[in-house]
RNA sequence: GGUCCUGUGGCCGAGUGGCUAGGCUCAGCUCUGCAAAAGCUGCUACAGCGGUUCGAAUCCGCUCGGGACCUCCA
């Protein structure tokens, strides 16, 4: 088998995926601002680095994946007026700032349960960890690199890039920095413009605040993430993950912040995943183009014709490269929902079938088939090693579709597969669909009580049948056809359904 | 303005210099009491112009278009 090779941000470039202890992984991925509701756009880095701790695991590693929860406020817009937006959004809901945060994070926990994501193993808070915070912004005072000013803390980015390379991950000039940063209120209090907050003063009318050795404040945005990290995967760990907006300068700021309190770059591998377009542009509150979950959920959307579930939303981020935009319609849901019925239906076929030889002949093997098979199962593990390419495994898995379905209507003997193959395919399609991709059914409903209903109906009408009373058959589809079930006859005279 | 990414058939998208990814749509056929589903077949694309090469969607240059970051942002 071939080794897992993941694209560096940092370096540019596919490289060899080794941890640094055996057998273990740790995994930091930036996680939501509890000030408001989750959009599509956010569903994107989370379903991908879903499927990469599953992969992960897959591979053997035990993964301690952390991912925190930021509910410390940050400043609207920095210096323009010291008023975070948590608490802003507070006062006019008339709201407790943790009583909003809880309520966010709820939220964000329920959509990341639609979508079938496992939860991390560590779920850090901003606010659970102001001491953290506050002890490693002493420390970056102590070796120089950050200084007070005004009851706030800034990091020292020149001094610092004198001697390291700020910049390498994003791709940043020092020079071009200073003279691009943008003219805002306040800077006067920083001795360079490309200076970072570390700790902020908090004007009166903030509501979240914490005292702390410069007077009454709180953390600057990026320090929360490397004193986590810090805290729960050590100096140095594995992976860190996050939207490609993220870049600059929060996870610029963080190597920073986390190379001169630990002597060492924090990250081996860094993974952003790209944006959710919608019309090519990013979906993001500045563009005010943004689709929530809820709104996605229950088809509540200009944009929108009908409510999708969120199967058919992880289904259609999967379909696509992580590295790639991804551009939103409302036709390419429509297309990501037919796909995934299909691919779906014909797996549960795949996981009810059993490897009977037919009464007729069994030694009708076709080889040829059987090696295109074994091809497009292996080549699971060697798409998912290059870089995570979903995509191309589901490609191979809509190739195995027909297959699947030819065997079920025995246009295709399974005898033309040898039982290890078979086997092989069964046991391949489950841990893909289900244990990597994370798929799952739509209709999750309790079917047990109806399934019985279901095939009593089934029993009356295939008596109608035998009998010709086409009458009776046809109402009793068309009737269930409008209840949003769907029968349909099978070729083996058997009758199936499933539900809209 | 600076840095970087990108342009694939009706739509969404994968793509390692040579071997028509895949999904959806559309058309035809097969199966079928009808329907649905399914199966088969067809629609053979790589913004434009040059260049490198035996050979380029893939490498290089230019032109045109789109986008991201530089400010909170997944």
């Amino acid at each position: 088998m071939n080794q897992l090779k993941v694209y560096n941000s940092y370096s540019r470039q596919k490289e060899v995926f080794k941890s640094i202890t055996p057998g273990h992984i740790g995994m930091y991925v930036c996680g939501p601002t509890v000030s408001g509701e989750s959009h599509l756009g956010h569903a994107r880095p989370y379903v991908t680095f879903d499927v990469i701790y599953r992969y992960l695991m897959h591979l053997g590693y035990k993964v301690r994946y952390v991912r925190n929860i930021t509910d410390a406020g940050h400043f609207e817009e920095e210096g323009r007026e010291a008023v975070d937006k948590i608490s802003t959004k507070a006062i006019l809901e008339k709201l407790e700032p943790m009583e909003l945060v809880q309520k966010y994070t709820n939220l964000f926990h329920w959509a990341m349960e639609q979508f079938n994501t496992l939860p991390p193993t560590i779920e850090p808070t901003a606010t659970g960890h102001i001491v953290e915070q506050i002890g490693m912004i002493e420390q970056l005072i102590e070796a120089g690199y950050a200084y007070v000013a005004k009851g706030s803390v800034y990091f020292d980015v020149k001094k610092y890039a004198a001697s390291h390379d700020y910049g390498k991950l994003s791709g940043r000039v020092m020079e071009d920095l200073q003279e691009t940063v943008r003219e805002l209120e306040g800077q006067e209090e920083k001795r360079d413009t490309a200076d970072f907050a570390l700790w902020k003063n908090a004007a009166p009318e903030h509501i979240m605040r914490w005292q702390s050795p410069w007077g009454v404040g709180f953390p600057g945005w990026h320090i929360e993430c490397s004193a986590m990290a810090t805290k729960y995967l050590g100096a140095q760990f594995d992976i860190h993950g996050g939207g490609m907006d993220l870049l600059f300068p929060h996870h610029e700021s963080e190597i920073a912040q986390s190379t001169i309190c630990n002597h060492i770059s924090p990250v081996r591998y860094w993974i952003h995943n790209n944006m959710i377009t919608i019309n090519g542009k990013k979906m993001g509150k500045s563009y005010n183009n943004v689709i929530k979950l809820t709104e996605l959920f229950i088809g509540d959307h200009p944009m929108l014709e009908k409510a999708f579930h969120p199967m058919v939303v992880r289904f259609f981020i999967l379909q696509t490269q992580y590295r790639s935009t991804l551009d939103f319609s409302n036709d390419a849901l429509l297309a990501a929902e037919k796909g995934l019925k299909r691919l779906w239906e014909a797996h549960e076929k795949l996981g009810v079938m059993s490897y009977e030889l037919g009464d007729a002949e069994t030694g009708i093997r076709d080889e040829e088939l059987e090696s295109r098979i074994t091809k497009l199962i292996s080549e699971f593990d060697d798409f998912m090693n290059d870089d995570f390419n979903t995509a191309k495994v589901l490609a191979n898995l809509f190739e195995l579709v027909p297959v699947i379905n030819s065997m079920k209507d025995k246009t295709i003997p399974v005898s033309a597969l040898s039982k290890e193959t078979f086997e092989l395919l069964q046991k391949q399609m489950k841990l893909y669909v289900e244990d990597i991709l994370g798929l799952k059914s739509v209709n999750e409903a309790d079917h047990s009580k109806l399934k019985g209903v279901m095939d009593l109906l089934i029993d009356i009408r295939k008596e109608a049948k035998s009998k010709k009373d086409f009458a009776t058959s046809d109402k009793i589809r068309n009737k269930l056809t409008q209840l949003g079930i769907n029968l349909k006859d099978e070729k083996d005279g058997d009758m199936s359904w499933t539900i809209e």
